[in-house]
DNA sequence: TAGATTGTTAATCGATTAACAATC
DNA sequence: TAGATTGTTAATCGATTAACAATC
């Protein structure tokens, strides 16, 4: 199958495709089917098949796919194999324990800047870089070519940083700020707001010993 | 509409209303629109009628939604009515930053225990919560009557630690380390996985210089 | 009464899964 | 060749949206 516009759903699992596949190759395993991925992943075959059918013909019929191979692919479709620099706004402790992941996010990705508006943490160090004020923010993002925005700060200020970061000339913005951003249709954004995924967690809790069940 | 089985599309989306409407309240609007609503979050007025009349009849023809008292309709169908306690696992940067989130979940849901495994943060405190070995794990956790445990180990840990929490008896997990989780299936787990959120934005980066479109 | 807005049914749209011919 | 597994079409399932009678 040939590209048509793809899902989210489906653009969302690649990412998941890829972590396992890098896990196999550090195990040194070459192939991999679309059953022992969608066993491991909990997917059905069919889908993954699919889903990677999307970008072209990664597989062998009666071999399964090579592992190095669709790493590659799948990292390309991804964009991940240029580097992708990314700002992150909000300097607090969210902010700084994300900018840890650096060492996770590897080559590929890379938070290259770090803003905040509060005049204290401005020089503060976080690793190696230092905590720059909102005022910096357009020059540093088009000299260092940033694509992409994470928003960390409260939710009361969530919107004009998304705002500033757009003028900017951001691409996608990744929001852990509890509030709806409101953005232009061609900005990508990700809500990754940690309390909402709690709440609809409690959701599937069992009823507790002073509540019956509400299926009035 | 009476119950069935809710979607958990529907369920992701109720803690979104009741931001939102705490906010309304705040602001003393007695009073709202699956109109207003929708233009807001941007969604489907009628999807957030339809996601409502799943729970009961809430709203008012010609009117709208009462909001305090929709507000605790939601607030109770997501068991927020009661106060639910909840575990974090990994005292590390991320499980800090998520920790000083208790303000923001109020009193309905809260962090009441913290746990490591690496001694020397074993005693040290996060706030008012001090850290505890994990052999404290599941005693704690009866004793508060925890029932959602949160995971910001490193990947290699966080299966042994879903299944320590799994043997002390909580119902769900929130996983922000980047693997996935075996669990059996009455145990709820939503990963929230940062890196993977950022992966799958890149995909929406425009062509970069070095690219093409891969249409292929 | 006229206007607004719900709850719900029916229509549409999209995503997942099953099935299987092609082929390694 | 026999067995395995892909890529893809067709069938199914589920979620979103439109439309409208009921009613505040």
């Amino acid at each position: 199958m040939k590209s048509d516009k793809i899902s989210e759903a489906v653009v969302r699992r690649l990412p998941v495709y890829l972590r396992f596949l890098n896990d196999l190759q550090k195990r040194e395993i070459a192939t991999v089917s679309s059953q022992e991925l969608g066993q491991r992943l909990d997917l059905n075959p069919a889908q993954i098949r699919k889903d990677l059918a999307y970008f072209g013909d990664f597989g062998r019929k009666g071999i399964g796919y090579d592992v190095p191979y669709l790493i590659e692919k799948i990292r390309h479709i991804l964009k991940l194999d240029q580097q992708i620099n990314v700002v992150l706004v909000g300097a607090g402790n969210l902010g700084q324990a994300l900018s840890n992941y650096n060492i996770y996010l590897k080559d590929t990705m890379k938070i290259t800047a770090v803003f905040d508006s509060y005049p204290p943490k401005i020089g503060t160090k976080i690793n190696t870089l230092t905590v720059q004020p909102m005022e910096e923010l357009a020059s540093t993002v088009r000299e260092q070519g940033i694509r992409i925005g994470i928003i960390t700060v409260p939710e009361q200020e969530a919107q004009k940083v998304a705002d500033i970061l757009i003028g900017a000339g951001i691409e996608a913005i990744l929001n852990f700020a509890p509030v709806i951003l409101k953005t232009p249709p061609e900005i990508r954004v990700h809500a990754a707001d940690f309390t909402t995924d709690l709440q609809s967690l409690a959701y599937y809790l069992h009823e507790g010993k002073d509540e019956e069940e509400h299926g009035y």
